[in-house]
DNA sequence: CCAGTTGTTGAATGAACGTTTAATTAACAT
DNA sequence: ATGTTAATTAAACGTTCATTCAACAACTGG
């Protein structure tokens, strides 16, 4: 059947992310244990079996999840374009973009942690990211410190963590709120939390 | 058998705490879903027939874990203990103990935040909690503050939200970490992040 | 010392799990 | 058209799951 018949090859690969963006969805909902296969083929609606014509094992499937999307590439957008931007701005842009990126992201970022608690490959691939995200950080403040923009004893590094490692809990706690009050409470840590830093580092 | 018997009562009790305790470990490892009955019964050396003899059903077992411990005692001894005591002092002693909280009750923690995601009642008993613990602290700086010793327009309830959001952050990446570097991550946040806060609020 | 309560066992239950496999359908190349 | 390949199904596999239950052992109160 069908007059618009779709190349096999495109098809198979649309397939394959079908399934993993239902996996994603039912795994943050249910976590790696409490999500079947069955549960993850209803969804994409499909049977069970065909599942393992395009991933080895659930455990594969979940890896293949999260594996291929980070945090990262945002980051370096924000401070590749910081030149000459004033530091309260480039922290504020980078708190909102990091909440908002939490935000999008939601359901793997709450399989993240909730299975970084136990899938201790996934806790290290998961330290590696924040590691390479926070040397970002901490060159960029740093270069900033040199220009005379911060003060020179401050921990630059110990600021971008108080606003990340907030910002990250902030996510855990009210990520499923809806959009209003999710945007309050990004606004006063983008606004009043940035703000407190910048007099602490600055000062 | 036994010369000094054990009360029929208390042995009973003691039974209920050491599944309690061994559900909370197995739980905290591989999760709600990922935990079966037979390792927590193995875990505790009885048979699974018993764990029904306790409780009704492995919901509730889970339940009972966590229902009855809370953060909350803590936080209002320091609290109380806090009039004359220089506000750098109270803070540091805030942060610090609530990290050693975290840390002594990691099993808990872990469970908390994993589960979390996907336990919708669990969710709100855990805001409930944050909320109630930020009133305190909330309430502590205001009366600082009306004493003129944090600046006026500073947003107190966000300075404590960072540092803590930071700690909650901080245990949910390094929490498993051997004592050593743990107390390294314990002192960086205690002293560096402190200041940065207090001179931000102090200003 | 006995009756009754209660802690504990071990086996059994049906349901759900991840995975495999043979058969079927539909698209492709020739 | 035809034979080949790949997508897909449906049913089964053995295992493990949470839960139940009848039986037994051990303590308790009288």
């Amino acid at each position: 059947m069908s007059l618009a018949t779709v190349p096999r090859r495109q098809h198979a690969e649309e397939r394959r992310e079908q399934i993993l963006e239902a996996a994603l969805r039912i795994f943050s909902e249910k976590g790696y244990a409490g999500a079947s296969i069955r549960d993850i083929a209803r969804e994409v609606g499909v049977t069970e079996g065909l599942l393992y014509h395009y991933f080895e094992s659930k455990e594969q499937l979940m890896h293949s999840c999260w594996k291929e999307r980070s945090w990262h590439a945002h980051l370096e957008r924000i401070l590749a374009g910081a030149d000459g931007v004033p530091l309260a701005d480039v922290l504020r842009d980078m708190v909102r973009d990091f909440l908002e990126t939490l935000r999008t992201n939601g359901p793997t970022v709450r399989m993240c942690v909730a299975e970084m608690q136990r899938n201790s490959e996934m806790a290290a691939e998961h330290l590696k990211r924040i590691e390479a995200s926070s040397k970002l950080i901490d060159d960029f403040l740093f270069s900033r410190q040199k220009a005379g923009e911060i003060r020179a004893g401050a921990e630059v590094g110990m600021a971008a963590g108080l606003l990340l490692g907030c910002a990250q809990s902030l996510f855990l706690i009210w990520g499923r709120s809806e959009d209003e009050e999710w945007d309050r409470k990004v606004s006063g840590l983008v606004e009043n939390g940035v703000e407190i830093i910048l007099m602490g580092i600055t000062a």
